[in-house]
DNA sequence: TGTTTATGAATGAAAG
DNA sequence: CTTTCATTCATAAACA
């Protein structure tokens, strides 16, 4: 949308074509291209209210779109993320076009003002431009103190007492505090020969050239999971 | 990677170093961007093992990495926040999608049966070149076709899952899976009346009065926003 | 056919 | 860790 705003209309002729897609099969690697059918239905579901749906959702909702059309769940899901998103942008112009007129030059007070918070709140209140739909958009609250990100003291659940997380991303004064100490050798080794041993924090130096646990799923576990003992190869070049 | 969309492919050779980032000093507004090589790094260090690094290898990591441009502590950290989380995503949408096809043979006579993957991994997924690469975890496959997949309404490629209470909750009972009549039925009813339980939160499927828990701070519309009864309106033509 | 607009895709950042 | 939001890039489609 950042085009500014034309009026439009991607008529695309799927008219009664299985699939008005490019792609539909060589896979082109072009990006989906709705077809007008999907669109269709993508925006009923839209305005029925569905904003984010699940994993499921989208799986069904591909499954049905199929029908007229190449599409996988990720279409689904980024169509519905986008379409979103800009209506909300849309909105948020509309909004401040409306805030831009009422302020410049105050009308007749018959105006449909949404609510009483004009001007109360740090937030601003969505325009009262519900295409009829049964809710409006934007509680938004306004951004909190930008201070700094660490709201989350917490370790992390099993996390031993020396292997401190990276709680939240910290300033970015802090993290330069060093400058260049050789405390990197925990990470990146310059030795090509050995190993490290010593973990620090969480980084594991395991000995064991192949770790049984490679689960997937785990990894952000609490458990050490993560063997991360190769780093020295990959920084200093030599894969192996 | 960045190459498909947002990243963009910003050729930023970082080569000459300073910074490829557009925030270099002033304060910059914008966001991290990352060199190539930065990158490279990062999954370097992912297809190592590293999925959460502590405190200390994120400032390891920063440090070294800062040689390519600039980053800071937070940008590492969320990069391997969103990395493992995305990669888990796709994961997921696979799985999915993978069922879903085991469900119900889908007939499409357009697509031939292994166009399963999505396509969509540009730089993540790479080639198996594993050369320095002491293990990966890449699942991808799924373990326990038995039944039990749904274990919870995660997301696709990005799709979410907001309540996901509701999806499935009643498993316990039923331990092993269940008859999936068809996936569908959550998401396009064909009752009649369906419009009744005003909020299920999300889709609903069976009669499972979910609470009013209205957790989900909404994409910007405040109320649940999302209701979708009335899906089988708008797909059965009925609705409007 | 070149320019503009609309929108799919990706991802950094952050809230929950 | 999970989910959502915002921003940006890339490109198909619409337009002149």
């Amino acid at each position: 949308m950042e085009g500014g705003g034309g009026g439009g209309d991607h008529v695309q002729s799927s008219g009664g074509n299985g699939n008005g897609n490019g792609n539909g099969n060589g896979n082109g690697g072009s990006r989906w291209n709705p077809t007008k059918e999907q669109i269709n239905m993508l925006e009923g579901l839209y305005k029925q209210g569905l904003r984010t749906p699940t994993a499921e959702q989208i799986q069904q909702i591909t499954v049905r779109l199929r029908d007229f059309g190449h599409i996988e769940g990720k279409n689904v899901f980024y169509w519905f993320q986008n379409h979103k998103a800009r209506q909300r942008q849309k909105q948020k112009q509309d909004t401040y076009a409306y805030f831009n007129r009422f302020l410049h030059h105050h009308p007749s007070p018959l105006f449909p003002l949404p609510y009483q918070n004009v001007g109360c709140s740090p937030c601003y209140m969505a325009a009262p431009k519900n295409e009829g739909q049964l809710y409006h958009h934007y509680p938004k609250v306004l951004p909190i103190p930008a201070g700094n990100y660490s709201k989350r003291p917490t370790l992390i659940p099993g996390s031993t007492s020396q292997s401190q997380r990276y709680n939240k991303p910290m300033h970015k004064n802090q993290e330069e505090h060093h400058h260049h100490h050789q405390e990197t050798l925990d990470l990146f080794p310059i030795h090509p020969t050995g190993i490290l041993q010593s973990r620090s924090g969480r980084i594991e130096i395991d000995s064991n050239p192949c770790p049984s646990s490679s689960s997937d799923q785990n990894d952000g576990l609490n458990s050490d999971t993560n063997i991360q003992y190769p780093f020295f190869d990959f920084f200093c070049g030599k894969g192996n």
